[in-house]
DNA sequence: GTATTTGCAAATCATTTGCATAAAC
DNA sequence: GTTTATGCAAATGATTTGCAAATAC
């Protein structure tokens, strides 16, 4: 869940997950997957543009944005859109639910668990988010 | 749930919830309400200033989204905001979930019903989106 | 060598803001 | 008469797009 795997471990997950789905390997795309899955904190485009930026390589923004959209088509990374704000980006594949805290907008994995589906509609996926505030903000 | 009031009905409701919240009543912010009450999709602040510019008064975007914070700061008016897209206004105040059709993207409201809180956090509210197919695009 | 990706700058979309005018209390 | 809301146009923030140059297969 907060898996905040070491880049080492990473390297080789990311070269596989490539190749398993067809994603053309560019150093761009690895160092934003690289991020994600070491940075479990559910970064924006913005902040692994900068992330990306300060340590390693150049990508422009609008490759940060095609990367990611490359990645979440590809199921290899789930976007979370939250009011109006900024999307986030998760690289954590296992099913969870979200908490936001009101005060300082980070996002908190929340471990899974079933609800019942609304027999009216053709389910195929579902969100759930909690709001409130989290304890560093208390 | 569904309540697609009347017009006639909604006037002496709307003129009333504006008194009882100190939210003073303008055109705009009447037929901005008017609209919400009498159409149960889920308008967007462009679809409301769209059809209260052909049908009454005329009103600027600006004053269409200044209306909708007005009226969700008094708690008239509910905001769902969906994955980057324009937000969606509610005034059905009941508490009730969302169903968000993958083809049109239309939204209907699900029937409330309870789901376990996290213990870990200190929650104040909490969201369902379903996703699916929505009967008229199957 | 062909297809895809990158980078840049400009474009777009949803929303907010500043300020003068108009309407509500 | 004072406060608050409106309308316009310009500003902002997030994201996309068009196109030439660079990179992956």
């Amino acid at each position: 869940m907060k898996s905040r795997i070491s880049p080492v471990a990473a390297s080789e997950l990311i070269t596989r997950a490539f190749q398993q789905n067809g994603v053309r390997p560019t150093p761009q795309r690895y160092f934003v997957l690289e991020h994600l899955l070491c940075h479990p904190e559910h970064a924006t485009a913005d902040e692994l543009w900068a992330s990306i930026n300060k340590r390693h390589a150049k990508a422009s923004r609008a490759t940060v944005y095609n990367t990611l959209n490359a990645l979440v088509g590809a199921g290899l990374v789930k976007e979370f859109a939250l009011d109006g704000k900024a999307a986030r980006y998760d690289a954590n594949l296992e099913a969870h639910h979200h908490f936001v805290c009101d005060v300082c907008n980070t996002v908190e994995d929340v471990e899974w668990f079933d609800i019942p589906l609304p027999a009216a509609h053709d389910v195929r996926s579902l969100e759930v988010v909690f709001r409130g505030v989290c304890a560093k903000c208390k």
